[in-house]
DNA sequence: AGCCAGGCCAAGC
DNA sequence: GCTTGGCATGGC
């Protein structure tokens, strides 16, 4: 597969879902914050979860950097426990904190984002792509899935092999790699489940795999 | 009433 | 290197 097809399957999604203007951002809130937050937050969880979590967060006026470095593991997983695996997510929250208020924003790397516990690979380039303007592909669950079907590439490939494919066959760009990511969720969520709705997909004639419920 | 969700890590090959 | 199990809530 080459660039023409990453294109024509974007512009597909975009036709039909439109601009999704990604990451979803809170009123009154230092965006850095919020969309860090909610990249640890979503790990494995709906979004749907993660959004009682950041309402709590809000409610707790607790989106800042100095609130969360006060207040408690304890009290915080208390706060965020709707997301789910709120323990080991407060404490990365709370390494995440600690670690980044001495450094600037300029010097935050992928590989200093990746020395957090609990921060891998597809959180850092979420954090790096939404929250700082930096051109990394964001890789999920969902792109292994539409593309794996797509028979674009193998479902098996590590990360770093389709975060590369990716970069390889687009413009390099913040706002494309934020579009393209965001519509890729909109269809995982829509279509592209584990049992997918292929009846209606705007993908549909691309797919090698449209075999099902139609 | 199960199954699933915008992963990550540790342990064991 | 790759695979597996554990982590947890709430929506459908």
């Amino acid at each position: 597969m080459g660039k023409e097809d990453f294109i024509r399957v974007y512009n597909k999604l975009l036709d039909f879902f439109g601009y999704q203007n990604w990451w979803p951002v809170h009123n009154n809130t230092d965006p850095f914050i919020g969309i860090s937050i909610g990249a640890i937050l979503t790990q494995n969880t709906s979004w749907k979860n993660v959004e009682k979590a950041i309402e709590n967060l809000i409610r707790e006026d607790l989106l800042d950097l100095e609130k969360l470095d006060k207040i408690s593991q304890e009290n915080l997983q208390k706060v965020i426990k709707p997301a789910g695996f709120y323990v080991r997510k407060a404490k990365t929250i709370k390494e995440f904190v600690k670690k980044i208020k001495n450094i600037k924003k300029e010097e935050i790397t992928r590989d200093f984002l990746l020395s957090i516990h609990g921060i891998g690979k597809e959180t850092a380039d979420s954090i790096l792509l939404y929250a700082l303007d930096k051109p990394y592909f964001v890789v999920d669950a969902y792109t292994k899935r539409i593309f794996s079907r797509l028979g674009f590439f193998d479902e098996k490939l590590s990360y770093n092999q389709i975060q590369e494919i990716f970069h390889k066959n687009l413009p390099v760009g913040i706002e494309i790699y934020k579009e393209y990511h965001a519509l890729i969720v909109a269809l995982g969520k829509n279509f592209c489940k584990r049992k997918p709705v292929c009846t209606g997909c705007p993908l549909f004639d691309n797919c090698k795999f449209r075999i099902y419920n139609v």
